[in-house]
RNA sequence: GUCGGAGUGGCGGAAUAUGGUAGACGCGCUAGGUUGAGGGCCUAGUCCUCGCAAGAGGGUGGGGGUUCAAAUCCCCCCUCCGACACCA
């Protein structure tokens, strides 16, 4: 069999079409309100620029890119932008560590990222790219921090923060993990300070709800959030302080525990600790614990475990029975949940009865198991369980949890407290005492207090030449030019707020800024947003499951409320690709076993290197770098797959022998299987239905037949994979002159994706007993005769009773046998 | 502990939405061919046990159930992964 010998080069294919598709505009969103093909936003989640790209960029992208390709060739008209996350502390610490400025080392890694993504033949619409780090698009961050605080959105309180010892700053409540530093790991402290928040409790409910629109996420995501926002429904009940007459307020979810509270605590940040204990009588103790937390505040995972404690030396009056029982502070309690006090029920709740262990206090049972009885003496831990109520008045003998709704309408009755709801989630902590951030758009005056910059005096520009070395404060406050201004009211002398804003306030709007990026009446247009948005696919890491979705739903709410945007959701369909580790362990610097997809393009191509990546398995699941790597500089398998391709449409394009039945049928059962697999991301199902074609237009090659269709076929299914071989196939090789990524996808035919022959399969009692071709089509009446003349079913039949026979068309008959 | 997700060859994984040939496709491995050698490329084989073969038996974490038929649906259990975890 003679064979067109041609060499499948990657490294002379593809920087050839990088340019001419840059030349042919290719990928450029035409965004023309008269263009009436249906439109299309594809949106990857942004890079951060540390240093080049890495391979979970390379996968995350490839699946990405595969989606845009993919929607173009359906006659979309596809907005697939591409920007950076560009502010950040990685920049400001990687720049103190080399002595040279966060904006000379970001926009270097910005450009080295881009060079690699344009290697790597990205469709990106490069007209629209963005910095959140530039002052065009900041100026605009800056414009929203100015609508949230006109709106009572944006807000400046002292209360508890968690404090990165190393990084020196503040960090939200969603930048802590396990107690530490997200970025740097450093334990976190717990520490009052003043500082900006965003009020996204006021949206938690919204949050909640609008998550019925979300159809389209996984599932572990929308839990994460769910579980993030921690709704809680309970009562708010009001108890009297015996000794002043005050009333305080708590939050509990076992209202149906309320006849067993024997003690009372108060978090130490509560507002009326001081004066209980000042009237109780132990203020000198008291004073000495809240110093000693200012001091040295305790870490999460301490503030978890201790159970010491003070008591405040007065008593709340429980209002259910007018018992009195001793108030307390206590670490254990925080302020930022529910009220900042709590009822304590030492007998159902744990918590609560390690404390009363630890300080000798009563327990009193009133939930009893149905089945053994519970001794208060004997109890080593809280019950919380199911149970029957006792001890609690006219409730006795009343089910719990059940008798939760019963109690709380007869304290709504009694007007001793209500239903009410209680979140885990808080406010969003957004200003940082960092540098390489937005300046928080602020002016501090001594007449007018916070005033905010007007517009048109934004952007309020970072300054160049800043210490931005760390040390407690942030770094534009030592900047004297920048820290001292004027009041934008009177005029008087002022001073600017230094802090900068969380990079998470960046990347909450960009997908909105890549609609109409040059905008410069606004940080939008509204028809542009109309026109794009929502997404119609956004591929990123699970890594951002909570932060940067949670934050990008909230800012969308909130500009929905504003009435700059017509939609609630941003991303109605969300697609999380797994991480690439190395040998089951996560890729980091530190362990050194980082590798770059780079090195692979440089080595094997771009098309090799995607292609490898979505082939591994499932997009969503992790990728073992260590198990698809090619050993040594032996040749990748799915570069030995391609250059086959690559021979097998070289050769059907030059043969002008008619394409067989058989191929044709796969040809139509392979263009809707590819169809299907992208629509549900099976990158991996899809490519191995492309193998499976490639392999049979092979076969009928070397038989002598032709495969011109199959092979056109192949090359447009192959486009949104590799890009690069699937151009030259279709230009060069099948010789037309416009580019596959502008070629309408294929269509099938769906009586032609059936195959001509097929395997009739023969079950005696489910067993398979034999498998017969057949010409597909055949009936039932047809395939049960053929069933009946098998020489093994009748084997297996032998001396048995036949009951029944199943018969299901085209391809199976079970003889079923009495028993 | 709570909430999610997942368990299939030596390996990555198909088949699960829609119950109907388990192991597609690929990696690796074995044998052979081509080549000065290596790489590359090509051909064949590759779930386990018995058997020369035809064939038979077993097999999708474990146990039970529904069904003519279960990797797939239902119940219980085990293991692994992930998120959250004094949230009152």
């Amino acid at each position: 069999m003679a064979r067109i010998m041609a060499r499948y080069e990657p490294s002379e294919i593809e920087p050839k079409w990088i340019e001419r598709w840059e030349a042919e505009g290719l990928y450029r969103a035409s965004d023309d309100p008269r263009d009436d093909r249906p439109r299309f936003y594809a949106l990857d989640m942004f890079p951060y620029p540390s240093g080049d790209l890495h391979m979970g960029h390379a996968e995350a992208f490839s699946g990405g890119d595969a989606v845009a390709r993919y929607k173009a060739m359906q006659g979309n008209d596809v907005l697939h932008p591409i920007g950076w996350d560009a502010f950040g502390l990685p920049a400001e610490n990687a720049a103190i560590k080399r002595g040279i400025h966060p904006k000379e080392w970001t926009y270097a890694n910005v450009e080295q990222q881009a060079t690699s993504f344009r290697r790597m033949g990205m469709s990106f619409d490069w007209s629209r790219r963005l910095n959140t780090c530039d002052p065009e698009y900041y100026r605009w961050t800056q414009w929203l921090f100015s609508r949230f605080f006109e709106r009572g959105l944006a807000y400046r309180k002292t209360a508890a923060a968690n404090w990165c010892p190393h990084d020196q700053t503040v960090l939200a409540n969603e930048q802590v993990k396990d107690g530490t530093c997200e970025r740097c790991g450093s334990v976190v402290v717990r520490k009052d300070l003043t500082q900006w928040f965003f009020r996204i409790t006021d949206y938690a409910q919204r949050l909640l709800d609008d998550m019925d629109q979300l159809t389209e996420w996984p599932e572990r995501v929308l839990t994460m959030q769910r579980n993030w926002i921690g709704r809680s429904e309970g009562a708010t009940v009001t108890f009297e302080i015996a000794e002043t007459g005050n009333t305080v307020e708590v939050f509990t979810t076992r209202p149906d525990t309320l006849w067993g509270v024997t003690f009372f605590v108060f978090a130490p940040e509560h507002p009326m600790v001081p004066e209980l204990a000042k009237a109780g009588g132990t203020w000198d103790q008291v004073e000495a614990l809240l110093n000693r937390q200012q001091v040295t505040p305790l870490t999460d995972k301490e503030q978890a475990e201790t159970r010491e404690g003070i008591a405040l030396g007065v008593h709340v009056v429980n209002p259910v029975n007018g018992e009195k029982v001793p108030a307390f502070v206590a670490p254990y309690v925080l302020m930022e949940y529910g009220t900042g006090a709590v009822m304590a029920v030492p007998a159902h709740d744990q918590r609560d009865f390690e404390f009363a262990r630890e300080h000798d206090l009563p327990v009193r049972i009133v939930i009893q198991p149905g089945s053994e009885h519970l001794d208060p003496q004997e109890m080593t831990e809280a019950f919380a369980a199911e149970g029957v109520m006792v001890n609690s008045g006219p409730f006795d003998g009343e089910r719990s949890p059940q008798s939760i709704a019963t109690v709380t309408a007869w304290l709504q009755q009694q007007a001793r407290g209500e239903a009410s709801v209680s979140y885990r989630l808080r406010d969003w902590l957004i200003s940082r005492q960092r540098y390489w951030g937005a300046p928080i758009p602020i002016v501090h005056c001594p007449d007018h207090g916070e005033v905010v910059v007007p517009d048109d005096q934004l952007p309020v520009l970072l300054p160049e030449d800043v210490d931005f070395r760390p040390g407690g404060q942030s770094p534009l406050a030592r900047h004297e030019g920048f820290v001292h201004t004027t009041c934008p009211i009177c005029k008087g002398p002022a001073t600017r707020d230094t802090d900068t804003i969380d990079t998470f306030v960046d990347s909450s709007w960009y997908f909105l800024r890549y609609c109409s990026p040059r905008e410069a009446s606004g940080p939008f247009d509204p028809d542009a947003v109309a026109r794009w948005m929502p997404v119609g696919q956004y591929t990123g890491g699970v890594e951002h499951a909570i932060l940067h979705l949670l934050y990008s739903r909230f800012f969308t709410k909130v500009l929905h409320d504003m009435g700059l945007v017509g939609f609630t959701e941003p991303f109605p369909r969300l697609m999380n690709q797994g991480q690439v580790i190395f040998d089951g362990a996560s890729m980091s610097k530190t362990k050194g076993n980082i590798v770059e997809p780079m090195p692979i393009v440089q080595a094997w191509g771009a098309d090799t290197m995607r292609v490898m990546m979505l082939f591994a398995g499932p997009f969503e699941d992790d990728i073992d770098w260590k198990l698809i790597a090619p050993e040594g500089d032996r040749r990748p398998g799915v570069t030995s797959w391609l250059g086959r391709v690559y021979a097998a449409v070289f050769d059907a394009a030059a043969s002008d022998a008619e394409q067989s039945g058989a191929l044709t049928r796969t040809q139509h059962r392979t263009v809707q299987g590819v169809t299907e697999d992208l629509e549900r991301f099976r990158f991996n199902v899809a490519i191995s239905k492309l193998q499976v074609l490639s392999n049979e237009l092979r076969a009928a090659l070397d038989a002598g037949a032709g495969g011109r269709q199959a092979a056109e076929a192949l090359t447009l299914l192959l486009a949104p994979f590799a890009p690069f071989l699937a151009e030259e196939l279709w230009r060069e090789a099948l010789d037309h002159p416009e580019s596959v990524h502008r070629a309408p996808w294929p269509s099938f035919d769906p009586a032609l994706t059936t195959r001509d022959r097929i395997t009739l399969v023969v079950q005696v009692d489910g067993k398979v007993r034999d498998r017969i071709e057949i010409e597909s089509g055949a009936d039932e009446t047809a395939i049960e005769q053929i069933a009946r003349a098998s020489e093994n079913a009748r084997r297996a039949l032998e001396g048995r009773e036949l009951a029944k026979v199943i018969v299901r068309a085209p391809k199976l008959v079970n003889f079923v046998t009495k028993r």
